[in-house]
RNA sequence: GCCCCCAUCGACUAGCGGCCUAGGUCACGGCCCUUUCAAGGCCGUAGCGCGGGUUCGAAUCCCGCUGGGGGCACCA
């Protein structure tokens, strides 16, 4: 009965378009050109990556700007720059919503003439249907069924002329050949128009994922108060690419009670939308951490070495880069994040200023210690805890209690990389200075 | 106000009627290891929002409530 009612997308229309789905799958990614990628839609495009990749389908990257600023092209670029450094890659040349305004202009003009939508005041208003109800089936939130009556005529054409984003962004996905369109779930009311939209326009509309939001820890959506947002703030924190997309592919989508580890590989293999939680998530940035940590522990030593060199680069540091790659083995089990070298080994690179009040009572200790750096030979880790192990049994005391005032007094502070590997790196000369700086 | 969505440990989640005295990961606590900090090992604390149904049996199904989120633009 309410299948024959013009705006109804009912369960028989369904079942002729599941013969579509063998169709190769074709998703887009669309951001507005505001330059941040927001860490909620990256999350998003990830999804739609996986998604695409998963099924050897494609996945294009479309901005979504209505507006001819010039900003719109740097920003546009920002958003490449930041999903390359990601790893997500998009298929064909970026496209952006302008380019189809003279189409959806025509479109619109042909749905006036077709009864379909009506001038008002200068703008063009698409009319809904207002009786009945459209539903459809959300492949992560289940069937999804609308009042038409709650549905209010849109604005399709601005009276300048422009589209409006509920109809620039069905058109187009109708013109790109959109099969799935996976999209935050802040989306979910505009579907129903959307759906009614392409209807008029004579397209099947394409089936539709909406992906739970990201929340701050607060329960509130994620803003600049909770901290890192946007994918350059994780960058600039020191996350390797491969944690956060791992972490991110785990926020919402689970491949089972177990795996948490995954490689992209991996990850594309296993990704599917059934398996998208319904409900929104809370960043853990602890968790993210962990993992980062985890990703860093297990990179090969070159690879840290040269993310650490770009990292530092990339932040604006100017500091001895063979000296960053040699104290790569000392922190790979410290860090978490690549943002925290700099504080972890800046002895390495700088001048230290040991607190005085945490060498009191050490002088003996540091004067021996340096005696016998002094003599040590080679000057390498091995030998150099030889010495001082030997030291501390002949002075009777524990090594904690030994070396630690080394450490302060040639770190600068309590915690420190390895002490042996530490003083090799610094080398004999400027340990013995800052020992006997400290110990005088 | 109206419409829609959501609801398992502090966080991310597994669970799709009996396998659950609810499993895993992070965080947290304890112990071990130890040159600091980490890393690692072992152990542990902690959860099905509430109320009704359905059923021999409910975290799982239905209804209501409560709570949270999103939307109701000539924004996207």
């Amino acid at each position: 009965m309410d299948a024959a009612r013009g705006g109804d997308v009912r369960a028989e229309e369904h079942g002729a378009r599941l013969t579509l789905r063998r169709m190769s799958v074709r998703v887009r990614m669309a951001p507005s050109p505001t330059g941040f990628l927001h860490i909620g839609g990256v999350r998003t495009f990830l999804f739609n990556w996986l998604f695409a990749r998963r099924h050897g389908g494609e996945c294009l990257l479309r901005i979504e700007n209505t507006d001819t600023g010039r900003e719109v092209a740097e920003a546009a670029q920002q958003i490449q720059d930041s999903l390359r450094w990601l790893g997500i890659e998009w298929d064909g040349p970026v496209t952006f919503q302008l380019d189809r305004l003279e189409r959806c202009q025509a479109e619109a003009r042909r749905l006036v003439a077709e009864g379909a939508a009506y001038e008002d005041e200068g703008a063009i208003r698409f009319r809904m249907p207002d009786e009945g109800s459209t539903a459809y089936d959300d492949l992560v939130l289940g069937r999804i069924e609308v009042d038409n009556r709650t549905i209010e005529d849109l604005v399709i054409l601005r009276s300048d002329g422009r589209p409006t984003y509920n109809f620039a962004s069905p058109v187009e996905d109708w013109l790109d050949g959109i099969t799935h369109v996976v999209r935050g779930a802040d989306h979910i009311s505009n579907t129903p128009k959307q759906i009614h939209v392409l209807r008029a326009l004579g397209a099947e509309p394409p089936q539709y994922a909406h992906v739970p939001n990201i929340n701050g820890a607060d329960g509130k959506k994620l803003s600049k108060r909770h901290g890192a947002t946007s994918l350059d703030d994780f960058r600039h924190a020191g996350y390797l690419p491969e944690a956060l997309v791992n972490f991110l592919a785990l926020l919402g989508w689970s491949f089972d009670d177990k795996t948490t580890i995954m490689s992209r590989g991996e990850l594309i293999e296993r990704f599917s939308l059934d398996r998208v939680q319904p409900s929104p998530a809370t960043l853990d940035y602890q968790k993210l951490d962990w993992m980062n940590g985890v990703y860093i522990r297990a990179l090969p030593l070159d690879e840290l070495a040269e993310a650490l060199v770009r990292y530092l680069r990339e932040e604006g540091y100017d500091w001895d880069e063979e000296l960053v790659r040699r104290a790569a083995p000392l922190v790979q089990e410290k860090i978490k994040r690549l943002g925290e070298f700099p504080d972890f080994a800046r002895f390495l690179f700088e001048d230290v200023e040991p607190d005085t009040a945490l060498l009191d009572g050490s002088r003996p200790i540091l004067r021996a210690a340096a005696e016998r750096l002094r003599e040590v030979e080679p000057f390498r880790a091995e030998p150099i805890e030889q010495a001082l192990r030997d030291l501390a049994a002949e002075l009777d005391l524990s090594p904690r209690k030994a070396f630690q005032p080394i450490r302060v007094a040639v770190t600068g502070s309590t915690v420190s990389p390895g002490l042996f590997e530490s003083l090799e790196l610094l080398g004999r000369e400027r340990v013995l200075e800052r020992l006997s700086a400290a110990g005088s």
